[in-house]
RNA sequence: GGUGACGUGGGUGAGAGGCUGAAACCACCGGUUUGCUAAACCGGCAUACGUUGUUAAGGCGUAUCGCGGGUUCGAAUCCCGCCGUCACCGCCA
């Protein structure tokens, strides 16, 4: 979330924020309300320290009027605390009330968009940052989209997911697994080789870790909770491992931080149906590599352009067509300031679909992460970043599309090495 | 899952209702001394919020001894719940 202190001193930079993100009028009211929440919680605050400081004076001068054996005057004083401590639970009550309105309006408050950030309301706003030079890849006619190939040879299946589990969890199989395995393990052989440390992390987390990465309380139907030990299923490894650097304090020599991670995604997504969702295209389960990057502000945006790059490069190896659109602020993510999204070809469903989103969140995660570092004497919020590099689901689609041939679905050079097959036939 | 022990600053560890935001030691930072290094000695060394101050240095107040409640004029210390660690038992890839 937004600190207090950053939107008093930026209120126009905030509001007019806002409006890009297509905020109404009447919605941007919430900033003068957290304004004058945290007036009301200062005043509270002095209040109540006051109060208390009275009663811890009280207590001690009572302590001192023990030892001297003034049993008499000290029952006196006893005495004249009853009004103080009701005055302090009040107070009390009070700041909790506060704090919670504070919190509730700080949490429907999304990150200011960076200025590079277009206006728009929809996915179609979005910019195209980087066109795909080259002519898109053209199918023969019998061309057959993913999930008619996947039956064809036998490499995923969905209704065998309904049996085990429920709509949207593929079950892998045969030379589709071995796919899964060989894609993972190049993309974070990729991650290790750009500089990125690895991290298998637990793929269920708890409350506070999913609050510190703004899962909640915004996402919060999105996540599948486990009720009996109040657990949450990572919707993205960009959950635990940012939050390994939840309540850290870093050096700036520590910095760049790198790490990735692969696990699989869980997401609930309110359904929707109909040939876009088909096949690989919308999953509950999925796998992705995901990179996570903490960065010196000054740093951040280099950062996130090398990141980039990165799944650039990873796209490329795979032979796979590409565009980077960058989002506008209607489609822009509620804890991002700037994201990019890679969207792949996949050359018999003739649409794009996205594979990896690259966002710089600035200080809107660290915020809630108190992640910081020392800049001499002083404290100062890190920058979080992440990225997919890759998630699978998709990348298989537009593979198993793109490179079908008339003997077979032919693996990019670069996969052999993993899937120690050429072909699948 | 059961039983028992434990959870104190960056680390080790004392404290067992008031004189404790917390001894001592180690680590770290600054200084003195010293051909250099080391040693010795002196000093400093938590975080958050608020307030004052020039958006400074500093001062002041409050909170924090795993987390949350309670008892009490007063809690690191007593009581309750939770979480975690360790040991043993049970179960188990």
């Amino acid at each position: 979330m937004l600190q207090v202190n950053f939107i008093r001193a930026n209120k126009q930079t905030v509001l007019d924020g806002l409006r890009k993100r297509n905020w109404q009028e009447e919605e941007l009211a919430v900033i003068d309300r957290i304004i004058s929440l945290d007036d009301a919680r200062k005043t509270n605050q002095l209040e109540l320290d006051n109060t208390l400081s009275e009663m811890n004076r009280i207590s001690k001068s009572i302590g001192g009027l023990m030892r001297a054996g003034k049993r008499a005057e000290a029952d006196q004083m006893k005495a004249s605390v009853g009004d103080l401590k009701e005055r302090e639970k009040k107070l009390k009550a009070k700041a909790d009330e506060i704090k919670e309105e504070l919190d509730t309006a700080l949490y429907t408050v999304p990150n200011v968009p960076h200025p590079s950030v277009p206006s728009g309301n929809t996915d179609e706003d979005n910019e195209v940052f980087q066109a795909w030079p080259n002519p898109l890849p053209e199918l023969s006619g019998d061309a057959q989209p993913h999930w008619e190939l996947a039956k064809k040879y036998n490499l995923f299946s969905l209704e065998l997911g309904v049996k085990l589990a429920g709509g949207g969890f593929p079950v892998y199989m045969g030379k589709g697994a071995k796919l899964q395995r060989a894609l993972i393990n190049f993309f974070l052989d990729e991650a290790a080789a750009a500089g990125y440390q690895e991290i298998l992390p637990p793929h269920l987390v708890n409350e506070d870790t999913a609050r510190a990465t703004g899962q909640l309380p915004d996402k919060e139907g999105q996540m599948y909770y486990v009720t009996k030990d109040d657990l949450y299923l990572i919707p993205t490894a960009e959950v635990p491992v940012t939050n390994i650097y939840r309540n850290v304090i870093l050096e700036e020599k520590d910095f760049p931080i790198q790490m990735t991670g692969y696990t699989p995604c869980f997401r609930r997504e309110a359904g929707s149906y109909g040939a876009h969702v088909r096949g690989l295209n919308r999953v509950h389960q999925f796998d992705k590599v995901e990179i996570v990057r903490i960065e010196h502000p000054e740093q951040s945006y280099e950062a996130l352009h090398g990141m980039l790059k990165h799944v650039e490069s990873i796209l490329d190896k795979l032979e796979l067509p590409y565009r980077i659109l960058r989002l506008c602020g209607g489609d822009l993510g509620f804890t991002s300031a700037l994201t990019f999204d890679f969207e792949v070809y996949s050359a018999a469903q003739k649409r794009w679909l996205e594979v990896s989103s690259v966002s710089n969140f600035e200080t809107y995660q660290s915020n809630r992460l108190k992640l910081r570092f020392k800049d001499g004497k002083k404290k100062v919020l890190a920058h979080t970043l992440n990225g997919s590099a890759l998630a699978l689901a998709r990348i298989v689609a537009a593979l198993l599309e793109n490179n079908q041939t008339p003997d077979g679905i032919v693996i990019p050079k670069a996969l052999r090495e993993y899937t120690r097959f050429d072909i699948i036939d």
